[in-house]
This record gives structure tokens, sequence and C-alpha cells, in this order.
DNA sequence: CGACTTTGACCCGCGC
DNA sequence: GCGCGGGTCAAAGTCG
């Protein structure tokens, strides 16, 4: 993986606890996730994670950044991904996504007021925010089932948006999971949905296996929800973002697990291929045709 | 009856 | 100071 992209993975924070933008990719391959494996949500810290594109489509480019604030999404640490799920129909062009979230932008980018100008927001002061880790999925149902249960505490109409965007807070006694979902104003097929904080507590109902971050391996391999670590936290728990998904914990260069904020990294296209060939339950929910084999990159 | 959703009101930060 | 918009609260309603 490139240092860049690694960076990125590993957070890159700020003394603002934000996360530095990385390359976001408009080049996204319509049978792929997408040829960058994390991007910067409209320039404004927010991060799209995507560890699928380090399944299918590992080639990381430096494709244009996609510079515009994003006013209907948050301003702090951000990460999104797409992963399928159980509830979504279907995953599929990323770059209409990533096109659509511009679009959720406001159009900002043709808006070139002050207000758009990636509002600073707070000189440092701004409340402490939890890490968020967000993902988009193509799927009708906007509160996908990712295992833990949330009770919803509140909705409200999106500017610009004919979609209301929904908050959730995990119902677990002392965990302060909160999670957003909202459509994207231009696609609504397209659910985005932020987590924000980290669960203090297991998933009450695992679904299809969990993580487990291996000690001592630099490579980990499981079908799970995903993973958080906050910052400053050694990895206590696991946070499971959405629907249960590959999730590839690795990192090249270090040894130990992740314990920052950002998801793990996806891993190198070569030294994992092989593992992944049998893509679990990866292949029970992404159509033949997106699972782009990252072995004919290798190959080719 | 408990858990959850709905929804209007309220609070707060920010830009003007 | 005011208005706007995001985020949260909490009472009422719904559902199993």
């Amino acid at each position: 993986m490139d240092k860049k992209l690694e960076d990125t993975m590993m957070g890159s924070e700020n003394s603002a606890g934000k996360y530095s933008p990385v390359g976001f990719s408009d080049d996204f391959p319509a049978t792929s996730f997408g040829s960058s494996n994390s991007f910067d949500l409209l320039g404004s810290g927010i991060d799209f994670y995507n560890p699928l594109s380090s399944l299918f489509d590992l080639v990381s480019t430096t494709a244009p950044l996609l510079s515009s604030p994003a006013s209907t999404v948050p301003e702090s640490s951000e990460v999104v991904n797409a992963p399928p799920t159980p509830n979504s129909s279907s995953v599929s062009s990323y770059s209409n996504d990533a096109a659509a979230i511009d679009e959720v932008d406001k159009n900002n980018t043709e808006k070139p007021s002050s207000s758009n100008v990636l509002k600073p927001k707070k000189k440092n002061q701004k409340k402490q925010r939890e890490p968020r880790f967000a993902f988009m999925t193509k799927s009708d149902i906007d509160h996908l089932d990712d295992g833990y249960r949330w009770r919803k505490y509140g909705q409200k109409a999106v500017k610009n948006s004919p979609y209301p965007r929904s908050y959730y807070r995990c119902t677990t006694v002392g965990c302060g999971v909160k999670k957003r979902v909202e459509r994207l104003s231009n696609d609504h097929s397209t659910v985005v949905t932020t987590y924000e904080g980290q669960h203090t507590h297991q998933s009450p109902i695992m679904p299809r296996g969990s993580i487990r971050v291996i000690p001592g391996s630099n490579l980990d391999i499981t079908t799970t929800t995903g993973l958080l670590f906050q910052p400053n936290t050694p990895q206590p728990f696991m946070y499971s973002p959405p629907p249960p998904f590959l999730t590839i914990n690795s990192l090249s260069t270090n040894p130990r697990p992740p314990s920052s904020f950002p998801p793990p990294p996806p891993p190198p296209p070569s030294s994992q291929a092989s593992v992944l060939r049998d893509h679990g339950l990866l292949q029970d929910l992404v159509p033949l045709q997106m699972r782009k084999e990252p072995k004919d990159e290798e190959n080719g």
C-alpha cells in the first residue's frame, strides 16, 4: 500500500482531530468499487473508506480531489465505504455514488459562496465529536441491519434533499454510538450511513462471523461488520459499522492491528488476493460481475 | 407493557 | 442580534 494511502488509513489525524483529506477518485469503474480505497468526502475531512475497492479494484489511483465542502455531511472525521448489506439489493456503480455525494454537497461546487468554504467551524473548541465512519449503500432500506440494536431518536429534513435524515442511537446501555442515515438527494437508492462513536459492547447479534484481530498477525481477513478503533483507545471493542461484510485488517508495514480511528486499510492486492479467493460472505452479497478479481490485475 | 417510531420543539453553532 | 440549519429531546403514538 502506498504511503499516502496508508497515512490516510491511519488517520493522518491533525491537531484538530480531523483526518487529512485524501484523494477522491471520481473515476470509479462501473463494475468495481472504485479505484481509491479511501477518499475524502467533499474535501471536508470526511473520508470515504471503501474496503471493497481493495477487493475488486486495488489500483490506487490519484484521482482528482473532490474538493467541495460538505454541508449535508458532518465536518469531523468520517470514513465512508460502500459495502453491500444483507438488506441491500445490490451495490452498484460507485462512481454514481461519488457523483451523487457531490450532488448532496448541495452543488456547493457551483456555489462558490463563503458559506460553502469548508466551514472550519469553531476554532478547536468545537464539541468533541466521536470518530465517524460512514459508508454508502445501495439499498431500498434506510436502516440497515448491522447486528446492533438502534433506536431512532430523531429525523430531520435535509436541506436541498427530498429525503430526511434519520438519527439512531445504540440501545445498549452505556453505549453512546450514534448512527445517521440519509439518502442521496439525487440518488434515492443510495443510503449514506454515518456511525459516530464506538460500541462499548459486542454486537448482540453476531452477523456471520466477527472480526478478530490476531495479535502478531498483520493479516486478518474475516467476515465481519467492519472495524473501527478509536484514536486514543487501544482497540477495546470491535466497532461494527454496518452490515456484515468482508473486512480486511492488514497493515503491511505494521505488525500490529490498527489502533487508530480510521478503519483498517485495505490489503495490498497481491498478498491477500489469494486469501480472498473464497470471498465468503462477499460472494453471497456481491454479484459476480462486480467482484473484479484482483487476481486479474496481478496476472494482467 | 415494553420497545420502538414519529414529530414538533428546543438548543446550539455559525454566517451575515 | 437574527436567521438558518444541524442535532437532540421528549411526549405521544404504534406495534408485537
